[in-house]
DNA sequence: TTTT
DNA sequence: TTTT
């Protein structure tokens, strides 16, 4: 009944874009939290929490964050479920971002001078305006819109298809 | 860099309490946190997280709740990785309490009028004290301290035999 | 850049509901909240946070909660600033609640018997639907509605005129 | 029975630091975060949240933050109690910080390339080692330690001599 | 001005 | 493998 997490950290690689059928834009992304205190070899590790993001923000995450970036993360503990290539549960547990900070200032840690709060995004795309305007867009051989991540099946990079419309908050 | 989380919700069974070689309680449980909002059926999911507790509240844990209490938890994110038996490596999120609530007021969830604020823990048991004081019990085969869930193998009731002393934090 | 602020405590007394000059409920209460550590004299002490929430959830907590339940806040830490009635600025820093938790199962707390999950509320009341539908009840001396707590005017029997329309959130 | 707050924020001014009579060190500071959405007037407000911290924390934050430095806060709320000038009782809620996080990465935001992760401290001071060992240093005149901000009265700069070895958390 |  |  109460469900709430705040996270600081770095992106371990650039953000994944994804579109559902119905054409809402999900971002996926790992944070690198290192801990606050070192283990029995003195060592400082790190968890390495996946966090997913929809709609708008999901957009300006993927727009303007990248691997090595500080983010912060306000939303809550989700857990899933989906049946894997090999027949048997999966079972996820990550973080439903409802907002996403942008932490790094100017081009703080960037190699080329983007990101960062006051800097263009990476490559100016069509704004999600919160209905399904994806819909009318080509799903592929498009040269705007989400072309670079999209201009090939969104699903196709990567063994998770198990993300649906099913996973939609709110 | 930032990790914090605060959960309340419901157990969904009792929690398991382990001792680890070097003599440190581990209390692990799964809350049921239902969400704020209907999915598209209209019905009212929740998440299941998994949690973990060490020491001292490790044992309040085991004494105090059971499957339905109302528990709230002050933690982090954590993730470890262990190689499955299927020879392949495991990822696991999961949620490091740093401290557990007890939201059930008197007798309110139990079924048999335990549990809660005041009550008298379910089996007395001899208390951490911060120290190994665990090494100098008998690993088994005796009829006091964590006797009920240490007179067999602590890591033999269930498939994961990933806990040990170097998931300690602190 | 990040605010997020997450409590578990018990109203000190009922908690109040008042109406901006637009129509828009915001209920306000204070959560004594117990210190998880004791004072050098040995004590337990507790914070008295104050809490406000507007629209729906207003309404929720003014007909749910009263003197004693326990309840959960996830919200905002949020400061105002106003002229004190001796002219000088009276700085004020508050939890703005955006979702409040009923944690009272039953009739657990209650010395009547009401309050609760699903339990009705203490006095039927038109429920807030989101725009300004209190702008078309009379602002005073009728019999159903606010009447309770406004069948005089909301702001007069606090200190506290300090509640504008200014203040509301999003 | 569950308190917790997570900043992210700019210091309005450098941060002070206090040593009580038992020799603790003490820093406080106030955070600007500015708010997610703006207000009627189209302006983006923020909230000024005044921050608490103790012992080498408190040390840590004098040394490396100052006036705009980002910074992140992990804590509780706190309410406390004096007794004004004027004699009347003046209520006071703040954040407790347990950790405090220096997010300004490399002299991003100095003006003077201090601050930040690797950098050395504004100025080399004794360390907090968890005892009193402040005692042994003399209360003024001294040239090193505290000595820029505690070679006058550490309590006389400011009008609060609220602060005292009562207020020590844990 | 504080709650169980 | 899930709680009220």
């Amino acid at each position: 009944m109460m469900n709430r997490v705040v996270l600081v950290g770095r992106l371990t690689k650039d953000p994944e874009l994804r579109i559902t059928p119905s054409g809402v834009p999900v971002a996926s992304f790992t944070l690198a939290v290192s801990r606050p205190f070192s283990n029995q070899q003195g060592e400082r590790e790190a968890d390495f929490i996946n966090c997913v993001v929809w709609r708008k923000p999901a957009e300006n995450v993927a727009n303007y964050l990248k691997k090595g970036s500080l983010a912060g993360v306000d939303g809550r503990v989700q857990t899933r479920t989906y049946d894997g290539q090999d027949g048997k549960r999966v079972y996820v547990t990550e973080v439903l971002a409802e907002s996403v900070q942008f932490l790094e200032p100017r081009s703080a840690s960037g190699d080329r001078g983007e990101g960062g709060y006051n800097n263009p995004p990476r490559e100016q795309k069509a704004s999600y305006s919160g209905g399904n305007n994806y819909q009318n867009q080509p799903p592929r051989s498009n040269n705007q819109g989400y072309s670079t991540d999209l201009d090939k099946d969104p699903f196709a990079n990567s063994g998770q298809i198990d993300i649906s419309d099913d996973d939609l908050p709110f």
